[in-house]
DNA sequence: CCTACCTCTGACGTCAACGTCAGGTTTCTA
DNA sequence: TAGAAACCTGACGTTGACGTCAGAGGTAGG
């Protein structure tokens, strides 16, 4: 499949793709005339980069875990670096969990404090 | 306190404080010369406002709905707002969870690999 | 009173992950 | 075989949350 294709089916712009052919993590053949094609594999690597990007992993650091990701086989100090954003991804969901008490409590209070004919500000 | 007290309390830099004051975010007394005076509720205002950054809520939510979560009380706009950023952390978790599980079927595979002596590049 | 450190206000710099535009080539469709 | 639509390579623009620097004034300890 050429980019757009594969862009309307990841929902990842054609920009944002050539960027991550541009960053090492997305490689492509290319046409005579020099136009990219992808595999079907394309699709699922697409979403793993934007799964590592969404867990705040740099391009750079997911450049160093992709091929070990699809491979399954890592050296000593690549499995370092997943154990650290393993525990920063575990951080992450600790401190999200907590805003989500956070909002439910205010939720709850808000609703309760707007019953009784109390708002706050819209604006 | 002044500025720099709470910037090492918080572990958040001088330069940040000034800019959540610029953003709306972190009111402060004033001396006669113009220098920040914070009371102890900040510790715990700075604390809040960084987990609504880490949720990915920008300054200008925050800044609609931080008085809504001090005291309580909110409009039904904002009251929808709230809702919107509870339901975008939930899938933020889920998708973070997702992530996790991939790292962790990695991890998994890596090691073993690695254990039959077939790592791969370190760099 | 001196000095070292803290704080102030601008104002420009940074960085990542793209968006967008220009100007040209390739591919599909009628 | 048009011409529209998709694609190409630069290259500059954007956004948010700060970093950093300059130049000037405030403050606390000896």
């Amino acid at each position: 499949m050429r980019i757009g294709e594969l862009s309307t089916k990841t929902g990842v712009s054609v920009r944002a793709l050539r960027y991550y052919e541009e960053q090492g993590l997305l490689a492509a053949e290319r046409s005579e005339s020099g136009q990219r094609h992808y595999g079907d594999k394309a699709v699922d690597r697409v979403r793993l980069i934007q799964q590592l990007y969404a867990a705040g992993i740099s391009s750079a650091s997911i450049r160093e875990m992709l091929p070990c990701v699809v491979t399954g086989v890592a050296s000593p100090q690549v499995l370092a670096k997943l154990r650290g954003h393993r525990s920063s991804v575990v951080k992450q969901i600790e401190d999200l969990q907590d805003t989500l008490r956070q909002l439910d409590s205010v939720l709850a209070g808000a609703v309760k404090s707007h019953e009784s004919g109390v708002p706050c500000a819209p604006d």
